[in-house]
DNA sequence: ATGGATTGTGGGAAAAAGTGGGTAATTGTG
DNA sequence: CACAATTACCCACTTTTTCCCACAATCCAT
């Protein structure tokens, strides 16, 4: 589905251009409705199209409200989950509380994730790059340990 | 259903403005009339169209009067619960006791939950969240377990 | 290369949403 | 019945969002 990399810039009204080659099938897919919503595992932000995010939503709805752990998710990935639609340019809004969240500012990278985006601060993904290059290296680091299975 | 992250404030006289982007499902689905009441899980409150409200109140009506934990659980939903309607503006009124129960005071966050919206007192959700946040961070925490059978 | 089209970027103006407060009506209480 | 407190309705202001247009950079084909 989805791959490869984009450097946009974030303007200053929050506006982020999604690359033009993703933009015809956006719209076949999901009408150029996506939704947004934090990435609790980075600090960065996904971005689905509608269709892909209603079967993750799915998942959310059956969790308990009992167990704490489940509710905080399902809280967490809804609560943020925002709807937003590509304008006549092809850009998407990033609401502030997101930005925050991501620490996005002026440069953003956009990055094919399959069934989904994400949506990294430039520095933070750097970085991040960085320092998981730096331990696949190492011959015991943990990082290596889940790609020997992939027989790449 | 609903989604979605909002950040409101409720004025001296306790109102609070519905965001603009649900009131038109609202009024098609409950003619404005909404139920609030108050969220036993966590010091929040529920907001719900009417007839998912009376889909809860069933439900609660099942439950045993000898357990004690459901009879507290329909006792504290049933009794607070408050009918209330979109005034011109799309405002609800909250009622003195939910605010206290939520702890709201100026800054609140309305969160779209599926069937139902949560309101919470800005700083205690801020908690809430980086609280969660912080243990899915950590490699082995538990959080991580509710997340792992979603396949995000 | 050069001109034209597409893409990425930015900003102004109009519209809508959110906020706050005054006054009248209603409710509950003594 | 009178009073205070609460709620409903109305209007006004501020902020945010949306829509539209303009420019610059890049890509593409001639």
């Amino acid at each position: 589905m989805f791959r490869g990399f984009s450097s946009v810039s974030l303007d200053s009204k929050g506006r982020l251009a999604i690359p033009s080659r993703f933009r015809e099938r956006l719209v076949e897919i999901a009408g150029g409705c996506l939704v947004q919503t934090l990435n609790p595992l980075d600090r960065s932000l996904w971005l689905y199209p509608l269709p892909e995010w209603d079967l993750i939503e799915e998942k959310l709805a059956e969790l308990s409200d009992f167990d704490r752990q489940s509710r905080r998710a399902k809280q967490m990935m809804r609560g943020y989950a925002t709807d937003c639609q590509l304008d006549s340019h092809g850009r998407i809004l990033v609401p502030a509380e997101l930005r925050d969240y991501a620490q996005l500012d002026k440069q953003v990278i956009i990055l094919g994730q399959g069934n989904k985006f994400e949506i990294w601060n430039r520095g933070s993904w750097e970085e991040q790059r960085d320092h998981w290059l730096g331990m696949v290296g190492d011959e015991e680091g943990t990082p290596a340990d889940a790609l020997q299975s992939l027989s790449l």
